[in-house]
Parts: C-alpha cells; structure tokens; sequence
DNA sequence: TGAAATGTTGGGGCG
DNA sequence: ACGCCCCAACATTTC
C-alpha cells in the first residue's frame, strides 16, 4: 500500500493534530517525518536556545510515536527536496501537513505542493496551529485588521472553536524500513561549551510536558489577572514554548481555559492567546514585518549605533536592576517574563536609541519560545512603528515599573546577586544608596544612561518623525 | 500593556 | 474666627 507522508514542522504533538488525524483517517501506512531545512530561501534559521528545544521536543514525539508502534524519521535538507525526494523514494501516495504561517514556509509549501501535485502525489494542508485561519478574521470592508481589539472582537468575541481531536492510540506505520538520520548528529544542543544547563532546569520539551504546564496553569488560572505582571510571582502559564513548537494547539488551550468557571482571569488569558493569533495575522498580512517597519516613517530613523551599549544590554549589565534581571534570566533559562519584555525591550529602544532589529535578533537567538510572529509584531509594538504600536511617548522608566511590579526586589535578587543585600528602599536604585550599602554590590555596574535625558533623546527623535 | 508636568483641592499650621 | 500659605494627594494634560 502507498503511504501517506505526514510532514511534522511546528505541530510537533500527536493530540489535536488535523494532519496527523486526516492521514489515520485516509487508512494508508503512515511515514512520520521531520526535516531540519536551514536552507530554504529566506529562512529564519533556529538560533541556539530554539535549537536545544528542537532537539529534546523530536526526542519526545519520536518516543511517544514508537510507544503508539510509529517511528520519527528524520532528514535533513532543503524540506522542499527532501520530502519530495522521500515521497518518491516511498512511491508515496499524498505527504499532508499542517500549515506555517512565516512568509518563506508559505511559499515553500506553496512550490512543494506545486511539486507534489505534478507528480501524480496528493498534497494537503491542514489549520491546526492557529484557532482561526489569519484569512478568516476580516473587517466588514473585507481588508485585514490594523489593531488588536476589533481584530479581537470580530474574531473571537462570538467564536467557540471546534472540540480538540483525540491523540491516536496506534499508527498504522508503514512496514518499510526507512532510513533516517541520527538526532544526536544533528548537533542541535550545545557542547564545548554546553550553556543549556539553565534550560533543562526550567523546561521540559514535548508533549506530555506541555499538557502537565497547562493543568498547572489552570489550578492557579484565578492568580493570573491579578499576578501576571509581577515577574516574581509565576503566575504566568510558561506555553509560549510549547505552544511555538506546537507540543500543544491553541485550541486545546482554549477549551480547557474556557471550560474553567468564567473569570476575568480566564478572558485575560485567552486574549493573550490572541495576541498570538493576531501577531500572526499581522505576519500573513505583511511579510516585511520580521526586517522592515510597518511604518513608512521609520525607514530613516536615526537609531544609535553604540555597540557597546547593546552589548551590556544583552549581558544584563546595564546598571538598570529589572533590566539586567530580565535579561539575566533570558540568557540563563531561554525566557523571560513578559513585563520584563516589554520592560527591557523599550530600555533598547527607547532608553538606548538601538534598532528594535537588533534587539528581535537577540530574542530570536536566546529565546525558546522564539517565533517570527510574536517576536516581530512585539518589538514593532515596543519601538512604536507597528500598525497597532506603543504610541511614541509611552517610556518605561526602569525603576518605576521595577517599583511598582517587583516592589520586593524578588526578581532582581534572584537574577542579579550583586544586590542581594540591598535594601527593597534602594534595590531598583542601587546608585541612589548610601556608600556602605553599594559596597556590597561594587561589581554591579552603575547606570549606562542618564533616564532624564535619554527619554528627554528618544522624545525628540520620535517627535521629528512627525515634523515636516 | 506610561511618565512627567501641570492643575486642583482641601486639611492644617500659623499669625 | 479668619485669611493666608504650604503641600500632600489626587486629577488632568502633555509628551
């Protein structure tokens, strides 16, 4: 019997997979795949932190594909050619997958299909990674939203999604022994040196982890609305990874949030969930979003070139507590807070004047959860030159937010031990602190800028943006 | 999903 | 008792 290839991506997972489903359901021997591409045009090749989770995310569905009698095979190449290559050394009777919505897999998936199509091979693609298609949600003009809240509200105010499909319980494998790579020799966790330890102390990649994150999540959801902002409390959920490599669909998240009593906490969360959509809906909608403004206004925009100063940004040595903390913990775990985000990201961009670009690379680069979606659509909002953006003046002061989300220090002493004995009055100020406090803290750096005039900078260049 | 500057109000000290 | 000033505390405006 001919079989049906199903080309696993960023749907990483066995339950609620529409594709996986859609192969049992045709009755053919299944060939499972993935395939590492880092050469198709245009790729926004994996960065490091995503490539440990890579590696450890295939252990796990290569696992719980042998124990349902499947296997993971795994290639490595141009997707395009080798899962044509596959599909014809198998004599394959379709390859189906479920659909990404980055601009180079678009097109990519759209010359496979194109490929497959042409000889004489079934080709299908599946939604399953978004709760709604980024086409479906429109304006009553028929055009893509610009802004969240209508988006939101026309989208998913009225909307229940589909119940989440069961997991299969045995594949009907094909019999023929295919060849596949060995994930060991793909290289994709670090050696020499090896910096993931941080990361296998805060994360368990794959499927069953993902669903053990959010059963914890939803026992403490009624903390979410009142916490989510402070970095200490761990109040957040911790999907974003899980959910990046689709270990877990955003529909099986919404309808065990939303069989939860009705909270406010409960619709906070799921508006969350629909940043995500919506950021990818921006993505669809505008494929320059990862490397050009969406703002025409910001193509000449004076960003600083003070190398120097990004560096300490992105070691977490800014002299700025919450910053250095956020940044801190991204470098160690992979992750970091979202009010740290979006705190540290306007330090760059703001504070610091650097270009919102390499603040993205940097994410892409260290975080887990990284995703040209999120990460794209979040540092336009931050920097004020996305559709639906932070308006220019809105200026994190460091110390404020630190003040007012980690009153504690909490965070900060957990991140930056050079102020673990600094008092809660000093710990977001620690160059305000008397002598003999800061000279238990002398391998802390002091500030890298003056906030008074840096915003008193960054006020005056966004303000020439919109002068003649 | 801000912060700072500016404006307003009202209680209390004081002559 | 009264007016005056000071200044938190809060509200509004501006960037």
């Amino acid at each position: 019997m001919r079989p049906v290839i199903c080309w696993f991506r960023q749907d990483l997972r066995l339950a609620d997979n529409p594709a996986l489903a859609a192969a049992q359901a045709d009755g053919s021997p299944i060939v499972a795949l993935f395939v590492l591409d880092d050469e198709t045009p245009g790729i926004w090749r994996a960065g490091g932190a995503s490539r440990w989770w890579l590696h450890h995310s295939l252990q796990s569905l290569g696992d719980s594909l042998e124990e349902i009698g499947g296997s993971l095979v795994l290639r490595r190449g141009r997707a395009e050619s080798v899962v044509c290559g596959l599909a014809d050394e198998m004599g394959a009777k379709a390859v189906v997958w479920n659909r990404a919505y980055e601009p180079y897999a678009i097109e990519r998936d759209k010359r496979l299909k194109a490929a497959l199509l042409a000889r004489g091979i079934g080709a299908e693609s599946f939604g399953g990674s978004l709760l709604r298609e980024p086409w479906e949600v429109r304006t009553a003009a028929g055009t893509p939203f610009k802004v969240f809240t209508p988006y939101w509200r026309a989208g998913f105010a009225q909307w229940q999604p589909s119940p989440p499909l069961p997991a299969p319980t045995s594949l009907r494998s094909a019999l023929a022994d295919i060849e596949s790579e060995n994930l060991a020799d793909w290289n994709l966790t670090p050696s020499n040196p090896d910096w993931s330890g941080g990361l296998r102390t805060a994360w368990h990649p794959g499927e069953p982890s993902a669903q053990f994150q959010l059963s914890g999540f939803l026992a403490r959801l009624s903390e979410y609305a009142g916490s989510r902002d402070a970095p200490a409390a761990a109040a957040t959920s911790r999907l974003s990874p899980h959910l990046h490599f689709g270990e877990i669909s955003p529909r099986q998240i919404w309808h065990a949030v939303s069989s939860q009593p009705p909270s406010s906490s409960a619709e906070k969360f799921l508006s969350e969930i629909g940043w995500r959509e919506f950021s990818h809906h921006l993505l669809f909608y505008n494929p320059q979003l990862p490397h050009a403004p969406l703002d025409p206004k910001f193509a000449a925009f004076p960003w600083s070139s003070d190398a120097e100063k990004f560096v300490r940004w992105t070691r977490g040595r800014t002299g700025f507590p919450i910053v250095d903390a956020g940044m801190r913990e991204l470098w160690a775990t992979g992750w970091m807070h979202n009010r740290v985000r979006m705190i540290g990201a306007s330090f760059l961009v703001k504070q610091l004047g650097v270009d919102w670009r390499r603040g993205a690379e940097w994410f892409w680069d260290t975080l887990v959860d990284a995703d040209l979606a999120n990460n794209s659509a979040s540092w336009q909002w931050v920097a004020g030159c996305g559709t639906d953006a932070a308006p220019f003046f809105r200026i994190f002061n460091p110390v404020l937010q630190g003040e007012k989300f980690d009153p504690h220090g909490a965070y900060v002493r957990r991140w930056v031990p050079e102020l673990q004995l600094m008092p809660d009055e000093f710990i977001h100020k620690p160059w305000t602190a008397p002598s003999e406090l800061r000279k238990g803290a002398k391998s802390y750096p002091e500030p890298i800028v003056d906030l008074a005039a840096a915003r008193a900078r960054a006020l005056e260049a966004y303000r020439s943006l919109s002068a003649p």
